[in-house]
DNA sequence: TATTTTTGATTGACTGATCAATCAATAAAA
DNA sequence: TTTTATTGATTGATCAGTCAATCAAAAATA
């Protein structure tokens, strides 16, 4: 089988193994050999190729997030006023996939992993920030800089806290449910402002 | 130094110290004889009395998840109308030993243990349940039970992401601005409904 | 074209460290 | 003497990480 060029097909598969596995194990408990024998590849070629199980770790979080962004890149193209850009945002924090949840389980590992490992909790304040800068960025087209920073907060805020909260799987709350409470947040307080 | 009645005191400093020392490692992966130590007994005295690292961990959830009741409930107690308990509930969500950023670690690191350990799910599941009813209970006496549950939710989403986001100490937030936040939201959505 | 060399891909077997859990032994109260 | 508290020593399992060896493609050479 030894091809040219596996590198980056390796490293891709061990990199979704690894979400997959983190998801349906929900932490980061999990060894080498689980998510090698998820990707059909040896624990040894795991470690040939990324050195670490904390490197791939890593590299798993930063490949996902990349992909979120670019999900919320391509949205925010797709809609034409401020409004829309900001129901773009929402929709695509909810949307299917990321409302998985395994995928739940998955982020809410490396949130507590955040704590310890230094790199990955500069990936998702890096993340973090984006979602805030976008809201305030839309919203500084409808209300003022003070109001939008603020708004900003509080809708990012109830956003993640509708995530975790999904993953608590307590009172289930469907992917519409979740956006309409968070558009009914920008609604309300939009409309207030104006008096 | 063998003096009976030991138990109750050995149960609790193992259990403050699981606490703490979770917090401080922002991990579950954490030793029993790390938490031992911390509580200044063997390793072997901890299996003595939870027979297994998993029970202590969950013995550490439930008791601290008590304490965080006591306090909700003093806080109702002493407060008369249902907007100042609406206030009291948020207050004591946010109040600074639970802010702190080994509490939020410790917190987070269970929520993501929840995905594993159905025992650990279910307490904060009821802790979630009583944050969510405690909220409605006194929105009824402010608005119509319909709006009342979809505000709750709202309220505590918002609570529960403003958490997290500490705990990621990306743009710290002040104890006073979560708060504010959260006041702002349901007093703007309660005068929503009444304009 | 045929042959040799080099290089990337891959793994099985192994090592060393870590840790939960056990247990037999001790010591002090009751 | 019986019971409770306590620990040091030990065991068995698990795992990350290493390494030497293999295999086949590609490149170089004849």
């Amino acid at each position: 089988m030894p091809k040219v060029g596996m590198e980056p097909v390796r490293r891709k598969a061990l990199v979704d193994a690894a979400m997959r596995v983190i998801g349906d194990h929900g932490s980061l408990t999990v060894t080498m050999s689980e998510i090698a024998k998820q990707a059909g590849v040896s624990p040894a070629l795991a470690h040939h190729y990324f050195g670490s199980k904390e490197q791939l770790l890593i590299e798993t979080v930063r490949v996902h997030l990349q992909r979120l962004r670019d999900g919320v890149v391509t949205a925010l193209q797709a809609a034409k006023t401020p409004r829309e850009k900001l129901s773009a945002v929402i929709r695509v924090s909810f949307q299917a996939d990321q409302f998985a949840p395994e995928t739940i389980a998955a982020w809410l590992a490396f949130y507590a992993e955040a704590q310890r490992s230094e790199e990955t909790r500069r990936f998702l304040v890096i993340y973090a920030r984006r979602l805030h800068s976008n809201l305030v960025a839309n919203l500084k087209a409808l209300c003022p800089a003070g109001d939008a920073g603020r708004i900003a907060e509080g809708a990012a805020a109830m956003i993640d806290g509708l995530y975790i909260r999904q993953g608590l799987r307590s009172a289930p709350i469907s992917t519409e449910a979740s956006i309409a409470l968070t558009e009914d947040y920008l609604t309300t307080h939009l409309n207030a402002l104006k008096g």
